[in-house]
DNA sequence: CTTGCAGGATTGTTCAACAATCCCTACGCT
DNA sequence: AGCGTAGGGATTGTTGAACAATCCTGCAAG
């Protein structure tokens, strides 16, 4: 790049666009193509907390080496979705309530601050940065309606996502699909989705009428007991299901 | 909160730290010691940003299989302090001014949330948990009186670092590992390490006898506008450099 | 000056083997 | 019987070699 110009900004953005699609088709394929696998069946329950990961079976099923296997572990590792124990294995981490104290703290910290730091570059905003928010908040009413639970808990989690998405930061987006990951395994440990996501589907629109009325202070202060709120409440179910299926030894 | 057994933390943290103890005498062995050099040969900036680490190279002075040596790779690439290009290899991250940016609006939203976050848990915490805050800001001001300018960097990092540690948040604690390891990576940009930490020796004491005060709202103001103005010192420090070695070709 | 094509070097991935460690069971001792 | 301990089997940690795919360099042709 040595061609310097003010007038190659639309250029740039548009070799950047399909950069992104190389970027896309051949990703460094065998490992991160099994820790997609792999990761789907954690955050989509299949594998359930505490269980472990053999080597050998799964080499077979997902038809790569070990040595590539093992790359993907790392991977998830680093995602919070495995737990490496020195010789013997990688599992599934089981969440205890510290750890849903922990991950909402970083929720609000993150969250409330992305919010609230809409005020200072409010005029840079385009208003169809919020368009996603709003298609999030219609998709959890029509699963909401359908009676699709998980698909409610998948559009609340893309909200989020996509708020944190407005403050333009690489590093929170990546931190913030990590928290949310290992949110989602805290869901399954918990059986009735609907008490759990459906007071949220009235707040994520609330919320965004706020963003959409550009009263940024006041969507924070919302936001932020939202956020208590949602803590207090897997706390609570959480409890209760940890005294129902304790050890069997 | 609640919880009982207000009596058993004395043990609790004893145990803890042993386990800490044996963690770090037998921890996954070649493949992240092999990482704990290369992390000290960034951070410390013997490995210039833009470098590449050649496999055959490094298997040889590591003395270990290339194999492992990759699994080193993709845990500092985790850490944001590698980056791996397809099929060309790995190399040490050249950050500009977004990346500036970036990161210290994270360090914005996470120390300013754990200062004011005292507040609540005021009546919790032990006097004694700002000592490592007070031997960091000792150790700083004793590294400038000998004029041991990147010791004062260090000992900077440290107290930041002590003070997300008061949140008592694992998550918290790794994230700004990374992102502190992530600073230092500009920090070798910058030819003029005394400029660039002076200044702060004094604002971390006064920060730590806020702190002692107990004066956590104005301490997390005074951190607020501390990082603002960082920020920007760092960011013109950078384009100063960056403008004074960029094309050799 | 650009285009196209070898050749060499480096990375991506697999495989098979061995060493180290953990778990469990069975044995021997008091 | 109870308890510590040694052994066997399984699993992980690590290695080295091998091959395919890709990138970089230099050179020749248009």
């Amino acid at each position: 790049m040595s061609t310097g110009g003010a007038e190659e900004t639309g250029r740039q953005s548009w070799l950047r666009t399909v950069a992104a699609d190389v970027a896309r088709l051949d990703r460094s394929s065998s490992a991160e193509r099994a820790a997609d696998i792999l990761r789907r069946s954690i955050t989509e329950g299949a594998l359930p907390p505490g269980a472990q990961l053999s080597e050998v079976e799964l080499t077979e099923v997902l038809e790569v080496s070990r040595n590539t296997l093992r790359e993907a572990f790392r991977l998830l590792t680093h995602e919070g979705l495995l737990v490496y124990k020195l010789h013997r294995g990688v599992f599934v981490p089981e969440l205890d309530e510290h750890d849903v104290i922990d991950l909402y703290r970083l929720r609000r910290a993150l969250e409330v601050d992305v919010v609230r730091g809409l005020a200072d570059r409010d005029p840079e905003l385009p208003a169809d940065r919020l368009e996603p928010l709003h298609d999030d908040v219609e998709a959890a009413e029509a699963a909401a309606g359908a009676d699709r639970w998980p698909a409610v808990g998948t559009a609340n989690m893309r909200f989020h996502q996509h708020l944190i998405g407005l403050a333009d930061s690489a590093r929170m987006d990546a931190m913030t699909g990590r928290l949310l990951a290992e949110l989602r395994l805290l869901f399954h440990v918990i059986a009735t989705p609907r008490e759990l996501h459906e007071p949220y589907i009235a707040r994520n629109r609330s919320l965004f009428e706020l963003l959409e009325a550009r009263k940024y202070d006041e969507a924070a202060a919302d936001l932020h007991e939202y956020l208590i709120d949602s803590e207090r409440r897997i706390l609570t179910a959480f409890r209760d299901k940890g005294l129902q299926s304790p050890r069997t030894t």
